[in-house]
RNA sequence: GCGCCCAUAGCUCAGCUGGAUAGAGCGUCGGCCUCCGGAGCCGAAGGUCAGAGGUUCGAAUCCUCUUGGGCGCGCCA
């Protein structure tokens, strides 16, 4: 059961009442409603605008028509209190019935809790990750992986049908450095002096094991060839070396996709998809032979200026038109990527996010056009940039230089200080947030650390499940005497409090879910862990507050039902998130 | 020069797509362990929401400009 939901139900059939007996308009559009949490207690449980949002339309004050939403509502047996207040708030305090009754609720649903059919089964794509398969992750990779990962749990929980994708830019001129540099360590393999990586190569250590794969499996049977012999297969076996090591990476993470989508793929077969994609574009009267301009105050050496193929990003919002093909004749990578995302369109999309590093960023203009061109406005494309993540160790800068080969890899960083922190403290900021990560602190287990706080509410709560037997050897704390359990017997504030933050919940995971911010959930996380640690303290204070109470039967079969709703929602939201809810913090 | 992102308490950040008196954590100061886990709880101090206009019943939130930071700027990916 949704509490706000069932508000703003009896608000509208109030509504309609006023609009039968002609006291609103009968044509009067019902839209932009709000029902949210008041702020202050003060103002009852639940508030809503909605006479200040009709007031224009229905041609009278806001306070009159809340008048008559109050009168009207206060029939309503749900509700103990309506009030009108400051410019027009309609205030609902509730009968402690239906906050009671959220316990019942919750038990009853399960882990089904707080699911919604906001998604309506539709399918959506999320593209996340995709980086460059030329080498290990390093922890720039690491927050837009983790970010697109709870994202996509989110919307999964939110009833869309979700696909997790990374597109494997396995066509450019990077993936041939990567064959070139594998290349070396093969003949390093054999034997070989290579002396120093040559500049332009990558120098990395990753690439050995790589060499003497290529060795066991050719032999000396690519030596003295010429390169473009040797190149494809090299290439190849490196790329898939690579993807290897960047699934593991991932699972180390507990990050999985559905979908690896090849960029070679798309020109590999019998048919050319950019060249399908193109095609289309032009008959559309998209594509032109043209010339830019060079842009100014940025310094462009040798700039050519040549006559092109274009697509005309301009209509479409962005800010110059964009090549589709290379001086040489080959595909331009955005060339690529538009038949890639035609490939999404085409396989029935009609959502579609991508997750950006901020390095991006000046590609979303030109991505955004290309899809709105591609799919004649019918799809549409979020795209999300994770701002940086500065590395920290007890507040200094960790020195990276990928030159050197000091960069810091995603999975030395997940080694160090635990999947789970990491994941949480990479979503516990908004993603177009810089976000500085401290090596030292992160590990720290104290309320600096929302990990911990939030974990071990969920690890005090099944605490209390093990002590319970001590008291009554009988009470199974999974069964049927919890889950209906007298839950009018939760009375006191705290109580109430905590059982008010577990009905947000379900509004929570829409809100996240359709603004495409998954950080919500963390911060919701840490407020209901301070409800719960609040009241236990009481406890601690107020013996008879304390969840058993070996006297009373009734009163800890209610509480225990109290603690597994929560346990159940920190449960749930830590597996949106994809963070473990551990029994025990020892 | 242009585009995008950011600016909220001493520090790090939330602020639920425009709601009522702007909230947390850290730090500072003061309290709470004979019993369910003190990795916790309770309280106090701390604000020109960068600045100036505008939109309206109502702005930290939307629009314009200014200032100060970050990222990016034909054929790289």
């Amino acid at each position: 059961m949704n509490v706000f939901a069932h508000v703003e139900e009896r608000i509208k059939s109030a509504l309609a009442a006023l609009q039968a007996r002609g006291e609103l308009p009968a044509d009067l559009a019902i839209g932009g409603i709000d029902v949210e949490p008041t702020r202050d207690p003060a103002h009852g449980d639940v508030a809503s605008n909605v006479a200040m949002v009709l007031a224009k339309a229905a041609r009278a004050k806001p306070r009159e028509i809340a008048d008559k939403l109050a009168a009207e509502l206060r029939s309503e047996a749900t509700f103990i209190k309506v009030a009108v207040a400051g410019p027009g708030f309609l205030n609902v305090t509730l009968a402690p019935s239906m906050w009671q009754g959220v316990v019942t609720s919750i038990l009853k649903e399960g882990d089904a809790y707080g699911r919604s059919t906001l998604g309506r089964g539709e399918p959506i794509n999320v593209e996340y990750v995709s980086a460059n398969p030329t080498g290990p992750m390093h922890v720039g990779h690491c927050r837009g992986a983790v970010f697109g990962d709870a994202l996509a749990n989110l919307l999964a929980f939110a009833g869309y049908d979700v696909t997790r994708e990374y597109y494997i830019n396995d066509a450019g001129a990077q993936v041939d450095v990567l064959a070139r540099s594998a290349y070396l360590r093969y003949r390093e393999a054999l034997g070989e002096d290579i002396g120093e990586i040559p500049e332009g190569l990558y120098p990395g250590d990753y690439l050995k094991p790589v060499g003497q794969g290529l060795a066991m499996a050719f032999g000396r049977s690519l030596l003295g060839k010429p390169e473009a012999e040797w190149l494809p297969d090299v290439r190849q076996v490196a790329i898939g070396d690579m993807l290897v090591q960047i699934r593991e990476d991932l699972a180390a993470l507990n990050i999985r996709h559905d979908v690896f989508f090849s960029e070679r793929s798309l020109t590999n077969g019998n048919r050319d998809e950019v060249a399908v994609t193109i095609d289309e574009l032009r008959a559309k009267g998209l594509v032109y032979e043209g010339r830019l301009e060079k842009p100014k105050g940025h310094d462009v050496d040798e700039w050519e200026d040549r006559e092109q193929t274009l697509f005309k990003a301009t209509e479409f919002g962005d800010d110059v038109d964009r090549a589709l093909l290379k001086s040489d004749g080959s595909y331009t990578y955005f060339a690529s990527d538009m038949a890639y995302h035609h490939n999404k369109l085409a396989r029935g999309f009609k959502h579609l996010i991508n997750v950006f590093g901020a390095d991006h960023s000046g590609y979303i203009k030109r991505m955004k056009a290309a899809v709105a061109a591609l799919s004649d406005g019918k799809a549409d494309l979020d795209i999300k940039v994770c701002q940086l993540v500065r590395l920290l160790r007890a507040g200094e800068p960790v020195k990276m230089s990928k030159r050197a080969g000091t960069f810091v890899t995603l999975r030395e960083v997940v080694d160090e200080v635990g999947r789970d922190p990491v994941r949480f403290m990479m979503l516990y900021r908004k993603n177009d947030a810089t976000l500085d990560f401290d090596l030292a602190k992160v590990i720290e287990q104290s309320k600096d650390n929302a990990v911990f706080y939030v974990q071990y509410a969920h690890a005090r709560a099944q605490s209390v499940f093990r002590n319970v037997r001590e008291t009554f050897s009988d009470l199974d704390v999974m069964g049927v005497e919890v889950a209906a359990a007298d839950v009018s017997m939760l009375t006191d504030p705290s109580e109430l409090d905590l059982v008010k933050r577990l009905a947000l919940f379900p509004r929570l995971v829409e809100g996240a879910a359709a603004a495409h911010e998954p950080h919500r959930l963390a911060f919701y996380l840490n407020d209901l862990a301070a409800s719960f640690h609040s009241l236990w303290s009481r406890g601690n204070e107020s013996p008879h507050l304390r969840f058993i109470q070996p006297s009373d039967r009734k009163v800890t079969t209610a509480r225990l039902a109290l603690m597994r709703s929560c346990a159940q929602v920190v449960t749930s939201g830590l597996g949106i998130l994809g963070v473990h809810a551990p029994s025990e913090m020892r």
